[in-house]
DNA sequence: TACCGCCAGATTGTATGCAAAGTCAAGTCG
DNA sequence: CGACTTGACTTTGCATACAATCTGGCGGTA
């Protein structure tokens, strides 16, 4: 859940929220995400402003910011778009996550503390625990947590920031792979053997491990994603389930 | 200047060269990443939007999107800055850029066409006469155009973006490192290699080339960097060195 | 002197108005 | 009947006005 919130860094100054522009990309990014706003989904101005109880400029200045980030696509003249991600794309995003995990492996082998891989070790008992309780939500939060922790640590602030905005747009697609019994099995069995390689700080192998992990994952991802038809493009302004009476979100300000 | 632009290009995207806030980040981009723009320089909107002929609106979106490339840094209510970049910083760009020239020189070797490769290998001879003219601008353009070339020709869009917006962080920092003869030379050397493992199309091999040459050139542009005291932090609204009556830019209206 | 409050100017953040481009359906011509 | 034109309406893009915040210096007080 953290995973989505690229808060950059530890900042010197913790409060402040009350920019709108900012606290628009952090909500923004947590719709399209979560896929509250379905991917290819045109984003009226107006209508999302006032949806987010501000104004036209914040948040067309927050529609830039996660442009740059690759969550929305911008059409000249024509608006932004929330991202609609393929299946070729999927496969890339795996591949350099891929070789972001890798150089994460290695580095937090030669960097972590010892409290960070008891930390990170904690998560994974945690992880192997809703897994034989068949809890698929907690096992995912735990799961991208243990990667999350793995990136952060190996002290590279922008390889990890990097790695969770591609994490972030295959994040909606991944909730899609159904774990098989079998699969979910072996996707345990990779994380322990993750954790040997960390305990061991074999970075080498590390990295070896976190690859075919995700090659592993990319196929399960592809899989069902492909099975689903991909992701629909929903030009529709707003698909909302519920009435439209008032704002249904609470305003940004204050 | 924009009047040379077709109109009637049925393409798919030709040159919508007509979003003030697009040209914005542009030539904000190429600002910063020439030098225009000292790092750490406070980017003051009124002047800045002047300086370019637009208002401050579009120039806000723009430098919105920057933010979110990292090529500018914002604080809350105290505006943007041009980013300065570190010696750590440019250590951990080095290390992600390795790990993704790695994975591109893998993917190049696999999926590239001979004649992409032959345009990589005619590139490789032109950057090879200007080392022997001694023409060291030159020299790196063809440089970069090389590993840009092999980044694109992987096949991965998703990698090359990130690595673009990675190598534009250092670019500034890069021309720093006046290469000595003898490290010109192993910087040649470690090109034919490139090409070498590129021809036969050894990827494993071609990655581990690009990754070695990146922590070499890491070295060299780290003594460079450190010995120059760093990035100075230049506060001051923009020290051009020229006169400057008048508009010292062509309004990107039009 | 050192420190604090305070006010004026400057700068950022947000809202709103207006012009240009796009959308779409009814109508017209071939 | 289909393709094109037209024009009202919608939406985006940009400029400007206004509000909130910061900055820096002044004077007052201990």
């Amino acid at each position: 859940m953290d995973v989505s919130t690229p808060q950059h860094a530890a900042l010197p100054d913790p409060l402040q929220r009350q920019l709108l522009h900012r606290a628009g990309i952090d909500r923004l990014r947590d719709m399209i995400i979560r896929g509250e706003l379905a991917p290819g989904m045109k984003l009226n101005e107006r209508v999302l402003a006032a949806q987010l109880g501000i104004s036209r400029t914040p948040l067309r200045e927050a529609i830039k910011f996660l442009a740059s980030e690759g969550l929305v696509a911008l059409q000249p003249n024509r608006g932004a778009f929330v991202a609609a991600i393929d299946a070729p794309t999927v496969r890339e995003i795996f591949h350099v996550l891929g070789a972001l995990e890798g150089l994460a492996g290695e580095q937090v082998c030669a960097q972590a503390s010892e409290a960070q891989i008891a930390e990170i070790r904690a998560l994974h008992y945690q992880m192997v625990l809703h897994q034989m309780r068949g809890e698929l939500a907690d096992y995912f939060r735990c799961n991208q947590q243990i990667h999350a922790r793995l990136v952060d640590y190996a002290g590279n602030a922008t390889l990890a920031q990097n790695w969770r905005a591609l994490n972030a747009k295959v994040q909606r697609v991944r909730y899609m792979a159904n774990l098989s019994g079998a699969r979910w099995l072996q996707a345990v069995r990779e994380h322990e053997a993750m954790l040997e390689a960390l305990t061991a700080r074999d970075g080498t192998r590390l990295a070896a491990i976190l690859r075919d992990h995700l090659a592993h994952k990319l196929v399960m991802v592809l899989g069902a994603f492909e099975n689903a038809g991909g992701e629909r493009d929903l030009r529709q302004p707003l698909p909302q389930p519920e009435s439209r009476h008032g704002a249904q979100l609470p305003a940004l300000s204050g």
